[in-house]
RNA sequence: GCCAGAGUGGCGAAAUUGGCAGACGCAGCGGACUUAAAAUCCGCAGACCCGGAAGGGUCGUAAGGGUUCGAUUCCCUUCUCUGGCACCA
């Protein structure tokens, strides 16, 4: 007789277990030493109106695990918050005449209620916006400490700027000489602004990759190159007139090749070099310093120069040389000069081509002998130094060795490395961000506000006028601020902070979020950390996961904490697609979870979302596909609610039937794969594929169970579907689990172990080749040995057909799976 | 140009350490149930060839080559795509 099913209602089942969870605080937690810890993170989101698929797909993976890590047994922490400073509150507020903090706040509610419909597990005591000046005054008291030690300072510098944002960025920002947010072309302005000495950490940056053995290489990579630390040397080339230009090169085996010294515009010698030179080539000269220094840097302007007039001494060779202004010098890299080896190097060989400068080849190639006349190309390849007095015949990279030790040994230079890092701008000129706490005294210059007078509160009266400028500006009672200094009149600084300055540390924040007297609790912060695993978007790479491992050597060598790398493990999510291209606002092709949430449930959503693809690549959003897991969950509901009400059949598996037999082996080989997949890979589509199967196997195998030991066998089944799927779909699993007749919540209960005995098949079906091609299939009990397997192999007909006649050369056994026949 | 990652059926994908390629799902096809449809349940399903069928054979993981008894997996060459960096000396 077939029991009434009790029929789905997602809507209802999610919503009172959300409420539940809220009410009992279910995943509110504090430091218990007694338990493991697992610190579970993903990048807080900016509260742009509203949560998108790609956040979901986030917050889902973290989801899992934090639920899975639970019922591991695992103290979890899972927070969440918002980041909540930035320029589209502040755009929003000028576009609809309200201010920045009303349009965060609710877009904040709204995002909430959005992340609730969705069941995650988040501690939410814990939410922090950045835009609490509870939250944000500790950036400025990081900002002091940094101060006081030299790490934040002020400089005039060319910097990037947005005419569009109306304000400088970080060259991290400046992705591809486009503003990262609104992707306008960016200026290059000299301007006087502030600075995180960022490159004080380059080597540590580097270095301390030693640590991150779980964090994808990719990662590393783009990091390794955007910090781009290049071992070379630098060498002086005295001047004529008694100057000497410093130079960087890479390549100080190929200096007797050096037939010019090359000059940016910018380099501060140009100016002394050209006194008294010619009109016509000073107005050279401002045309190439008035060349847009953005599209110079991108290599995007033709090769350029002019000769000064004077000369340098190669200090190895003793070669007089000319010394010429190129465009294509940089001033940001290295020394901002360079010694020209148009022979080795083809920037330099175009340029020399193009001025009928002289080619002089030093190195020999592989093809032989070059000849500086004719060659057409530069040859950048290491090989023999000739040419180079005592250091002919050495090879490219002992040369580079012997060269630089004879420049120090000299005094004239020695072994010197560059990077392409460059310190962290953190000024701008916008309203809507932490205030930088310092004021400028007439007397005493530059001064930080005293500890006791944070925090620098953002007024709320500044006007939203969309006039350009920054707001700050115009509150006067903002601008006239007490010299702490002389107690004399002062200006207060109206630049705020960059908002990645918000995000280089809140994951320390939510460790002890409502301390007072300081950014964090030092005793929280040592249980949790390091975070376990963090998982974001790959946009990132080189800018918040720069700037926040950056921030942790800070916070080391301030003696905050004693670690110098904040996370263990870093996992970062594929992005969604919609018809082949990436989901964005911009785009149009957004797909509303709310709307999902609404047809499916927020199960059925996760579940897709998951299954889809495996989390790390990124997965193409089809409206037909979310049938799939939809009908699965139904499938799973359907089975359990025949069985409703009996958990407890008893765990009395002596005399099982061979389909009871089989559904445990199925039980517990599921266990296994599903454990492994979440823990180890983080492979949750396939994890998911596992319980359909497991699913699929208890419809197939259920008519023919019989006896009570079957019954129990099923029973066990059906909780620990129930239990395995609940970390993907717990809604629906915490109704069946209460269905089924536990009384207690699925939450808190322990996660399956995979009993090694029941999962073992009694026998397995071996594929059998002959020389490599696959000629039959025998089952083979399981703990069958060598010769067992290949007799019976031997023994299957169309093996036999295959070998008959002809000398068994070799068998190759893998015990359970496959018997390899060579025969001749 | 340099660096990293990827390329598997009509589609999303799977294959844990070199060992049965295509699990699981979508779309499709067939059957059962139904007055009928939907839903559900049960099947089929890489391509090509032979065969009435049962079945058998050949090819097949971007392309070509190599190592191996055996390669989606390791090595070399080439192509394509994605991401990052890029007159960085």
């Amino acid at each position: 007789m077939i029991n009434e099913i009790k029929s789905y209602e997602f809507e209802e089942i999610e919503r009172r277990c959300q409420e539940r969870w809220r009410a009992e605080g279910t995943f509110e937690v504090s430091e218990d030493p007694t338990r493991p810890k697992f610190y579970c993170l993903e990048m807080l989101p900016y509260p742009s109106g509203d949560i998108h698929v790609g956040h979901v797909r986030n917050y889902c993976i973290t989801d899992v695990v934090t639920r899975f890590k639970r019922m591991r047994g695992f103290n979890v922490l899972h927070p969440i918050g918002w980041d909540a400073l930035g320029l589209p509150a502040e755009n929003a507020a000028i576009k609809h005449g309200t201010h920045p903090e009303g349009w965060t706040r609710s877009n904040i509610a709204s995002m909430k209620a959005q992340l609730q419909r969705l069941g995650f597990s988040y501690a939410w005591s814990r939410e922090i916006a950045t835009c609490d000046a509870s939250y944000y005054r500790w950036n400025q008291w990081f900002f002091l400490k940094m101060l006081e030690r030299g790490i934040a300072y002020r400089a005039n510098s060319p910097v990037n700027w947005c005419p569009s944002c109306l304000t400088v960025l970080a060259n991290e920002q400046a992705e591809g000489g486009l503003c990262w947010r609104c992707r306008s072309v960016i200026e290059i302005r000299d301007m006087e602004q502030w600075f995180l000495r960022i490159t004080d950490y380059q080597d540590a940056l580097l270095d301390d990759m030693e640590e991150l053995s779980a964090w994808p290489e990719r990662v590393l990579q783009q990091q390794r190159n955007w910090v781009g630390r290049s071992e070379g040397a630098e060498v002086s080339f005295p001047t004529e007139d008694g100057g000497t230009i410093r130079i960087f090169t890479t390549r100080i085996d190929t200096i007797y090749g050096a037939t010019f010294c090359l000059l940016a515009p910018e380099h501060p010698l140009v100016d002394q070099l050209m006194n008294g030179a010619p009109k016509e080539s000073a107005l050279t000269l401002a045309r190439l310093r008035g060349q847009d220094r953005r599209a110079r840097l991108a290599g995007q302007v033709e090769k350029e120069g002019l000769f000064t007039g004077r000369y340098a001494k190669n200090p190895f060779s003793g070669e007089r040389i000319p010394i010429w202004v190129g465009n294509f010098v940089l001033m940001g890299y290295g020394t901002g000069a360079i010694m020209a080896v148009p022979a080795h190097d083809e920037r330099d060989f175009e340029f020399a081509r193009k001025y009928g400068l002289r080619v002089h080849p030093v190195i020999q190639s592989p093809e032989g002998a070059l000849d500086g006349a004719t060659m057409t190309e530069a040859y950048t390849g290491p090989g023999v130094v000739t040419g180079s007095a005592e250091f002919d015949g050495l090879a490219s990279e002992i040369a580079v060795e012997k060269m630089s030790a004879h420049a120090s040994a000299h005094g004239f230079g020695g072994v010197k490395t560059a990077y392409r890092l460059k310190d962290w701008l953190i000024s701008r000129q916008r309203y809507w961000g932490t205030p930088i706490p310092v004021v400028y005294c007439d007397k005493d210059g530059v001064v930080g506000v005293r500890e006791a007078d944070l925090p620098v509160i953002l007024p709320p009266d500044a006007p939203f006028t969309g006039e350009g400028g920054n707001p700050l500006e115009k509150v006067e009672t903002f601008v006239r601020a007490t010299c702490p200094k002389c107690g004399g009149p002062a200006r207060r600084e109206t630049d705020t902070m960059d908002t990645f300055v918000d995000s280089s540390w809140y994951f320390y924040r939510y460790c002890s979020p409502t301390t007072e007297d300081a950014p964090f609790d030092k005793a929280a912060v040592r249980y949790w950390f390091p975070i376990d695993l963090y998982v974001g978007g790959i946009e990132h790479a080189i800018l918040h996961l720069v700037y926040s491992r950056f921030w942790t050597k800070v916070m080391r060598d301030l003696g905050l904490i004693d670690w110098s790398e904040p996370a263990a493990r870093l996992f970062p999510q594929g992005m969604v697609h919609k018809d082949g291209e990436v989901m964005s606002k911009s785009k149009g092709n957004t797909i509303a979870p709310d709307d999902v949430i609404k047809r499916y449930g927020a199960d059925t959503l996760r579940l897709y979302i998951l299954f889809a693809a495996p989390p790390e690549l990124s997965m193409e959003w089809s409206e037909t596909g979310i049938e799939g897991p939809h009908r699965f969950l139904l499938r799973v509901w359907r089975v359990v609610h025949k069985r409703a009400g009996t958990a407890s059949r008893g765990r009395d598996f002596a005399s099982l039937s061979e389909n009871g037999a089989a559904l445990r082996r199925r039980v517990h080989q599921t266990i296994a794969r599903v454990t492994a997949d979440i823990d180890e890979r983080i492979h949750l589509n396939t994890a998911v594929a596992a319980l359909m199967e497991l699913t699929n196997d208890i419809y197939r195998l259920e008519e023919g169970l019989t006896g009570d030991s079957d019954e129990a066998a099923l029973g066990e089944a059906l909780d620990t579907l129930v239990l395995l799927l609940s970390p993907f779909a717990p809604h629906a699993c915490e109704q069946m689990w209460s269905d089924l007749g536990h009384p207690k919540s699925l939450v808190d209960e322990a996660w399956p172990e995979a009993d090694q005995a029941a999962m073992r098949e009694d026998a397995n079906e071996v594929a059998v080749q002959v020389n490599g091609r696959i000629r039959g299939r025998v089952m083979v009990p399981a703990l069958a040995d060598e010769a067992a397997h290949k007799a019976l192999a031997l023994a299957e007909p169309g093996v036999k057909a295959q070998v008959e006649g002809k000398t068994l050369v070799k068998a190759i056994i893998v015990p359970g799976r496959l018997v390899n026949l060579v025969v001749k």
